[in-house]
DNA sequence: CATGAATGAGACTTCATTCAT
DNA sequence: GATGAATGAAGTCTCATTCAT
């Protein structure tokens, strides 16, 4: 399945309950889970407004129209909110993109429309993809190593890699090295994404067709 | 000058003498030039290890073996000092990767060529490479928005896009829209950069080179 | 109300518990109201003690026995502490002249009262009485102006000068200019209030009266 | 010698040598007399527009053309420089003010001249006087007791009674307590200066003349 | 004597985290 | 469970003072 890599493709599908801090009554009593979704939801939506290093946990919980404290009950602390808000991003949005898609056609085909869906992104999960850039670069461990990344990413060029090793069993993607082609890809996507975000009048649809055009010709058998 | 994107920004050629604390002697005096090398080296030093929200001027000024207090006498703010550290480490960089390449030769040579002194980056230039992610990345203006980038990254663009209109006038390049295949070409090395990164093993000219087989697959008239 | 001129901005009725840092038990839970006065009843005991110049942050929480950062609870930085202890204390002032008073007395014996009051303040009041000049001499706006002072004054004198207009109409005053009349009074007590500091020793009840003499001698039409 | 307080009486009476920094070399070498006046003008200079707590040594310096270690060649630290100032300021502005009245006239006559002359300070004074208030409020010994004042007033309010007390035994001033009466001039004379200060457009003089009237009448035996 | 680079103490401020209510 | 007052550990920055040149 063509995911977008981590840092791409964040985004939580909908956050559906679109309100931001609908509830008037003083002390609402949630679910854990409904609790949790509605900071995860205040988290990233304040940290792609603001960036990873002004989003205070108290504007955290600010946004989210819950007392700072609350913030303690259901994660550990702020590094375990900001690690918990970018799986279940990731997590949400890998679901969204793969319904989008119809894995199952010819692999050129589907590498066409999963640069497409990815040009989509900015419009339908920009906050989802901003923050997760910034949570994904910025969150450390102890002692300074990258926290998100490495198992993340491996996980996606597998899959795309077996797509590709698919597409040259089928005939229809030359003998390159499948992993070499899978990051090549995802970096094709990547750098497309950024452009497109600093670009806004730049037609997305057309942009990501150009780009299919490209990798097309550098991998298909025949365009 | 085919030169990668965010790798553009990375830079500063030497930070030779590696030490931290090099020489405890009570009180050196400096000339402002050697000064201010020190402290960006150091920057870029403790931005790479810590990642940028863990860089405070109190861990820069260690690392430098520099009381906290100098850091204002050669820049304004903490802001100031990062941005410097950047531009710095963009400029070097430039040259250094600019003096590697033969930017006279055929177009398709120019490509491969750049490829591999990229994936060479990564040993020649580590830190410089992550530091400045990490300083693109996250330092903004008061409104919010990113003080670096558009700008710079449109200048790298434009070079390329050159480069490869002069392939296509010259014959060696398909007639694909240049700024498209400057994007592309951008991101792939940059996805490369990344995965080389995090997987230590994989020999970087070996994949440099499949990485520019495959782009040339897709641009070049002929492999 | 004839109120002292400097002394107007004298105030804070009680700070009657007069300890520094009372009890020491974990962590006590205030009401705003009783926090922003045991604040500011600190802040007015280090200005007078220490000085404006030297009254920090870090030594007013101290006085008040208290966590630095609680200031920023309550006040939203230095200067605004330092403005809002000002105003507090001259409206405290005023309400506990006042209340000493008989308005509705015959000038002259309103004026020798007043004197005497405020020779009184000393004692009752020392500690506001140095901290509201060290204060207002001080507290400047970002451009450099004084916080405190044109506004507030005027309005003292404007009290004074009907006062004195009253005596003239009722024929206990000679026909001098009121208001100079009421910036020569403000100015007389202001330095009796000096004097009487630094020299302790002098009885401050008997001097008021000399002091109130002078100044009668001066405007009243009869001794 | 009706002195104005200390308070009031600041200033330095021309620092003729008008140019801040005239200084075109480098380095000038100036007798010690000449650099401590230059370093105490610059400091009476920037404590009036900047107020005591952002009169900064290097400020000052700055003012005055030097380079800032320079400051603890002639004075052993910042407070020292301060008390110089004031000291120096007081003694100039005595000598200044004695030489503009003839104190061998009628003990009323001298008085009105006095004020008036007092009145005139806030215009070939300004900054004198302004300065001189902000040391002498701001500057303390090490346990936060006042350095200037106590015994600078009693000089001050001594040479003032002796007056009072020359006026009595001519018969042109009445009875009362000659401290008292000197102190009750002294308030009135601080107070019209600040009062000027505050309201620029009334006519200093015409003012000052009214002042001595209220004086007189409390005081003479003959208006 | 004069300079200004360098130091270090301390100021103000922010914010994650705790805890009494 | 939920709140927000209170704490304490940094962090950024300023400035008096020292000292190599």
């Amino acid at each position: 399945m063509p995911l977008p890599r981590l840092l791409d493709s964040v985004g939580v599908v909908t956050i559906d309950d679109s309100s931001p801090q609908p509830a008037p009554p003083g002390r609402q009593r949630l679910s854990p889970e409904q609790r949790r979704r509605q900071l995860i939801e205040a988290t990233i939506r304040v940290v792609a407004q603001r960036g990873y290093a002004n989003a205070s946990l108290t504007a955290i919980a600010g946004a989210a129209g819950v007392a700072k404290g609350l913030l303690w009950h259901y994660f550990t602390d702020g590094d375990d909110l900001m690690e918990q808000a970018a799986r279940t991003t990731l997590v949400t949005l890998r679901e969204a993109v793969a319904e989008d898609i119809d894995l199952t056609a010819p692999v050129p085909t589907v590498i066409r429309a999963a640069v497409a869906r990815a040009a989509r992104l900015r419009e339908t999960h920009a906050e989802q993809l901003l923050a997760m850039r910034e949570i994904v670069q910025n969150l450390r461990t102890a002692d300074g190593l990258p926290l998100l990344g490495i198992t993340d990413y491996d996980e996606t060029y597998a899959r795309q890699a077996a797509l590709f090793r698919r597409g040259q069993e089928e005939g229809t993607l030359r003998a390159h090295d499948a992993d070499v082609v899978a990051v090549t890809y995802q970096g094709a996507v990547d750098a497309m994404l950024a452009y497109l975000d600093q670009h806004p009048s730049v037609d997305g649809a057309r942009y990501a067709d150009a780009v299919a055009d490209v990798l097309l010709a550098g991998i298909a058998t025949s365009t």
